[in-house]
DNA sequence: CGGTAATTTCTACCGACTGTAGAACTATTT
DNA sequence: AAATAGTTCTACAGTCGGTAGAAATTACCG
């Protein structure tokens, strides 16, 4: 998976808050700090959605984006990147629990059986 | 935390498959597809000890390289730093912990309750 | 239908980062 | 002190991301 820079990260916060799609301008307008051109918004759009991060609904004329997956699925599946180039996973699990605060380690206990 | 290029990373894998540390001729050793220089290995070197990957040892002469922390240390590292990002931990987690296998979930469980 | 306006794509440039290594410098050894 | 081994400096090319104007395309209005 393909690392996002610092622009296409604000992109993607937006589109992630969003739940609905949003076209370039709308983009544009969530970012009022960079005043950025709408080609520039386009530009990022496209290359995210290269990336694979970005799905573009072409049938109504601003074309409009969307996130192709959540915030935390995108963030689970950057674990599990990590993870999946480790040779010994167990190894990489073990100290990944271990730097886990007590509260975060009960929370896993949770979650693995099933809430 | 900073990313590693494919030379570097390939340069902190033999760092990583070490256990003593190494020169940076014993590196361009290790390497013999690429047929690098050694000034190559100690520039990669120099940048990787800026990025707080590799520790040098200038007390003898040819420097002695080793890695900052060990491979599953880093990997571990580099899920928490994912982790650490996310607004709402725990949902990561639970699409994290999600897309794990049966077995894997097991060994989750086993290192949870410590051992 | 043809022109104008909106939208998208193409092309380009800059800065940062990485791969690569020679030139220049520093330390060591004899 | 000279020669050699080792390190740092400097440099350049390639890629990637931020940025946006120019060019192309599409849609709408009169």
């Amino acid at each position: 998976m393909a690392t996002l820079g610092e622009l296409e990260r604000s992109i993607m916060d937006v589109l992630w808050a969003s739940r609905d799609s949003l076209s370039a301008y709308d983009l544009q307008d969530a970012l009022p700090d960079r005043k950025l051109a709408s080609t520039t918004i386009l530009t990022v759009l496209s290359r995210l959605e290269k990336k694979g991060f970005v799905l573009r609904d072409r049938s109504s004329r601003p074309h409009r984006y969307a996130a192709a997956a959540d915030r935390e699925e995108h963030m689970a599946e950057l674990m599990h990147e990590v993870l999946g180039g480790a040779s010994n996973r167990t190894a990489v699990l073990e100290r990944f629990v271990g730097q886990v605060s007590a509260e975060e380690a009960e929370t896993l206990r949770r979650i693995l059986n099933g809430r």
